[in-house]
RNA sequence: GGACCCGUGGCUUAGCCAGGAUAUAGCACCGGGCUUCUAACCCGGGGGUCGCGGGUUCGAAUCCCGCCGGGUCCGCCA
């Protein structure tokens, strides 16, 4: 829709820049200087480009390009007007009506990439439930997914699972040492880290306790890779549960004991030794990329010959880069030096190197938050307040439904707001989490957007039967404003799915329901003349079909009735 | 001390990478709108030295340099 738009001004305008015999510098992606204006639907400043260069004005420019195009009859394209030294594109009826029929139906909402991708998120160490810093990485690492299926990627998401490092050796040893209560998996598995973590604090002589199960589980003891397994898996199965009501789910688990079993870690760290880079110091085996701007050696292998994480992350990242085209990894701020470490050694052997989506913290208003301490507000007791708050708002409004309805859309509004609250902000922005905001319903929130779509359902389902539709009757200034906005839609999944960047996908959904809610006050459906009647419904079921596409793909239910 | 990220009305925030025409929204505040398709909505109003200082440019919230404030990291942890 909209991306046919652009291309077809690219196509006008390159055209008129060849036919006046303009030379255009290069300077970036954007070199048509093309952008969405409150002046127009496109426009250009590629005039002040052309300036310095000819030596004319940008004005007398813009003047000539302008006389240059003419858009084609079949085209988009509608009037070019000429304001100054800016040229102004605008989408002609003929756009305007296609749209209208095409969002009629569901091809048209997915793009048109065909790599496949491998979008790892969460990882979180399985040493207790996720909190709401850890879910800011599942719904963004989520939400890319789901954007870049939207864009016709096929992906994969995958959990990394850390069943080897010494958080998890403290979780086995308290676990055997204390026993689980009746808790929430992840839970329970939390109250016996922090009770060791508090254990060998006060006694520094346990640590040695530690560090032999690290070397068992290393050296292949059954027995200890037994309870390794049961205690990761019992702490995954708490953390899934909890992924689960976010509506995020992952297609599959990597451990990383996979890669020091197989033997591909051991290959890693041979071909690492082959740069010759590498180096003993200490007992302990080192790579050296001060070359590169790393001050702090990178140490492979312990002195005692057990591995690190980055090293096992290595051969996990070359076997991610073998099985797909893109490979995306969300982390949060404090990866930041271990990733472009790693990118560098992925670099030294030939491996493509993820594109790394880095957030920021998330912190409490008193500090930042530690499993270790035992301080932090959990993502089950952040989503059974939410969803207390939406029920009690849910029952004022309509009481006369019955207890289940008034559940199931507490949950599903619970849900929505929790996960736009987070991917609304770019990631780059550290935050500190506040209940008053989280509890906020109102316009910069999900049911905000959850809320346009039921209103559209609401109409369709009074309506009843659809039938034929001139789209050429919707010519009221919100009608067209909404119509647009659709249209964009493939524009914002396209860029968001390019620039791995889901947040502008959450502004785009705000301001489409926006503009529904203008149609919606100001163009009367139902009670109006009945060609008018068809049209304007069809246009609620274009809106209806983006608003649920745009939900579903930001990973928020799209509820008919609220 | 070094590296990276952030700094936009009282609070939260878009735009910054690819510099352009009156700087985006929300909350809070003030005023208006439910006999009409769900008012979790809509309309209007006030409120901004885009952290500070230089520079580049016809033009800087956006690029460069310096400073200030906040965050993260600099582990034989992950």
């Amino acid at each position: 829709m909209f991306l046919d738009f652009m291309s077809e001004v690219e196509t006008l305008l390159l055209g008129a820049i060849d036919q006046c015999r303009f030379e255009l510098p290069e300077n970036g992606s954007n070199r048509l200087q093309l952008e969405i204006s409150p002046h127009a639907d496109v426009a250009s400043s590629v005039a002040f480009r052309l300036a310095p260069v000819l030596r004319r004005s940008p004005k007398a420019i813009a003047e000539e390009l302008h006389r240059s195009m003419t858009p084609g009859p079949g085209g988009l394209v509608d009037q070019i007007e000429l304001a100054g030294p800016y040229l102004n594109f605008f989408v002609n009826r003929k756009f305007l009506n296609s749209v209208v029929v095409q969002a009629q139906g569901q091809e048209c909402w997915t793009g048109r990439l065909t790599d496949r991708a491998i979008v790892e998120h969460t990882s979180a160490n399985p040493n207790g439930p996720l909190h709401v810093g850890h879910i800011r990485n599942s719904v963004i690492g989520d939400t890319i997914a789901r954007v870049l299926k939207r864009a016709g990627s096929d992906v994969e998401t995958q959990y990394y699972v850390n069943d080897m490092g010494r958080q998890i050796a403290i979780v086995v040893w308290g676990k055997d040492r204390y026993g689980l209560d009746s808790s929430k998996p992840d839970h329970a598995i939390a109250r016996v880290y922090i009770e060791a973590n508090r254990a060998l604090n006060a006694d520094p002589e346990l640590k040695r306790e530690i560090d032999i199960l690290i070397e068992r589980y290393e050296g292949k003891d059954q027995e200890v890779a037994a309870k390794v397994k049961s205690a990761v898996d019992y702490a995954i199965s708490g953390i899934e549960e909890t992924l689960r009501r976010l509506n995020i789910s992952h297609d599959a688990y990597h451990w990383e004991s996979e890669y020091a079993v197989s033997g591909e870690m051991a290959d890693i760290l041979q071909r690492l030794e082959n740069t010759g880079l590498t180096q003993w110091e200490d007992g302990a085996f080192q790579l050296d990329l001060s070359g590169y701007g790393f001050e702090k050696k990178m140490v492979l292998k312990r002195a005692d010959g057990t591995s690190l994480y980055i090293t096992r992350d290595l051969a996990y990242h070359r076997w991610k880069a073998q099985h797909c085209d893109r490979v995306v990894d969300i982390l949060g701020a404090d990866h930041k030096l271990i990733s472009s470490q790693l990118r560098t050694a992925l670099g030294l052997l030939g491996v493509r190197e993820p594109e790394v989506v880095i957030f920021e913290f998330v912190s409490l208003p008193d500090g930042s938050m530690s499993t270790r301490k035992g301080k932090f507000i959990s993502a089950d007791e952040l989503l059974d307040e939410v969803e207390k708050q939406a029920f009690e708002e849910v029952t004022t409004r309509r009481p006369e439904e019955g207890e289940e309805f008034r559940r199931d859309v507490a949950r599903q509004v619970a849900l929505g707001a929790v996960r736009y609250d987070i991917i609304k902000v770019s990631p780059e922005k550290a935050t500190t989490f506040d209940w008053k905001n989280a509890l906020d319903f109102e316009k910069l929130s999900a049911p905000f957007i959850q809320y346009s779509h039921a209103r559209a359902c609401s109409i369709l389902r009074k309506a009843g039967m659809q039938g034929s539709f001139d789209p050429e009757l919707l010519q009221d200034e919100n009608e067209v404003a909404l119509i647009k906005k659709i249209a964009e839609f493939d524009l914002v999944v396209d860029r968001s799915a390019r620039e791995l960047k889901p947040h502008q996908l959450a502004n785009y959904a705000r301001e489409l329901a926006e503009s529904f809610n203008q149609f919606y006050r100001f163009s009367p459906v139902l009670e109006v003349e009945p060609a008018l009647r068809a049209s304007r419904l069809a246009l609620v079921n274009a809106g209806r079909n983006a608003l649920r596409v745009t939900l579903e793909t930001l990973g928020i239910p799209a509820l008919e009735s609220m």
